[in-house]
DNA sequence: TCCACGTAGTTGACAGTATCAACCACCCAG
DNA sequence: CTGGGTGGTTGATACTGTCAACTACGTGGA
C-alpha cells in the first residue's frame, strides 16, 4: 500500500499546521487569515516589494493577491505608494499596525513551529525543508513543461531575505 | 530567522501538489475534485467503511464528508448500505464505476508522485514521509489540549499507523 | 510620432475546502 | 421510558484557488 503514501501524510500535515494556526490565531484574538498573514510577512521582508512579485513568489493567482492586498488595505495594515519606475503598480509598504501584527503573528507562528518541531532534532527539520523544497520544485518544473509560468528565472526561492 | 522558514516550503509544496493533480486529474478527463478521491480511496481500502470512520481518519468535519458522499452518490461511484449493527449509520461501498474510477485515479497520483520524487532517494521519501507524520502528530497531540496553549506533555496516545 | 503588443493590477464569476451550529434518528444506560 | 451521547444531514459562512475579461500603462518598431 505503499504507491500513494506520499500524498496523505503531506495533506495530513498541512491540514494539522492551518488548522492548529487558525485556532491559534483565533487564540490570539488576532483575524487574519493565514493567507494574509503569508502576504503580510512577504512585504515585511521585501523592501519594494509589489503585488506581482507577491503572486510570483507564492506562485498564487494575482486575482487573489489583489484581494488580500484590498483587506490588508481595509485593516490599516498597509499602504500603497506609487511606484515611481512603473507607474502601472504601487508600492506596498507596511504601516506601524501591520508591522505590531507581523510581530504578533510571528509569535504565533514560533509556537505553532515549537510544537510542531517537538522531539526532532534541528538537523530533521533542516532536512524536512529541503526535501519539500526539492518536490515542490520538481512539481513545478514538471507543470511548467505544460505552458504555465516561466518569468525568466527557474525555481530558487529559497526564502532568502535579498 | 529560519526557525520560521517552516511554514513556507510546507505551504509551497502543498500548493504546487495540489495544483499539480489537479491540472493532471483534469488532463486525464477526469472531473473529480481531489478530496473526493482521498475519500474514495478511503472507502477502497476500507471494508465495513462508515462517514463517522472517514471523518475521523481524515480528520475533517463530518459535514464536509456528509457532503463529498452524497455527490460520490450522485456520480454513481459508491452506494451506502444499511449498517446492520447501528440503524444511524450505512455503509460505504464502491460500485463498479468507483473502483474503475480509483484506479484511474491512482495511476495519476503515480505520476505525480514519480515527479515528485524525482532525483530523490527512496530513503529520502521515507524520511520525509516519517518527519510529516511525526508534526502532523505533534500539532493534532497540542491540539488536542485546550484552547490556551503551553502545556508540557501528559498525552500520548499515537493513534498512529506505523 | 503612433501603433501593436505585452504587462501590472482589478473585477466578476465560480469551484473547492473548512468549520460551526442546529437538528433528526437512533443507541444505550439507568 | 427517559435522558444523554452518537452518526449523519442541512444551512450558513468563510477561506482558498482559478479563469477570463478589462483598464491603464510600458516598450519596441515602423
Amino acid at each position: 500500500m505503499s504507491l500513494t503514501s506520499l500524498g496523505e501524510p503531506l495533506h495530513r500535515l498541512t491540514h494539522a499546521y492551518r488548522s492548529f494556526m487558525r485556532s491559534a490565531v483565533v487564540d490570539a484574538g488576532i483575524g487574519l487569515p493565514i493567507t494574509h498573514f503569508r502576504v503580510l510577512k512577504a512585504i515585511w521582508k521585501r523592501e519594494r516589494c509589489t503585488a506581482h512579485f507577491i503572486a510570483q513568489c507564492m506562485r498564487r493567482d494575482k486575482a487573489q493577491i489583489t484581494r488580500v492586498l484590498n483587506e490588508l488595505l481595509g485593516e490599516g495594515l498597509i499602504v500603497k505608494v506609487d511606484n515611481p519606475e512603473d507607474r502601472r503598480s504601487q508600492l506596498l509598504r507596511l504601516t506601524s499596525d501591520g508591522q505590531t501584527m507581523v510581530g504578533r503573528m510571528q509569535t504565533v507562528e514560533q509556537i505553532a513551529m515549537d510544537h510542531m518541531t517537538r522531539h526532532l532534532k534541528p538537523d530533521d527539520v533542516d532536512t524536512f525543508i529541503t526535501l519539500a523544497n526539492v518536490m515542490a520544485d520538481n512539481l513545478q518544473d514538471a507543470a511548467g513543461q505544460d505552458g504555465t509560468i516561466n518569468t525568466g528565472e527557474s525555481n530558487h526561492a529559497k526564502t532568502g531575505t535579498p
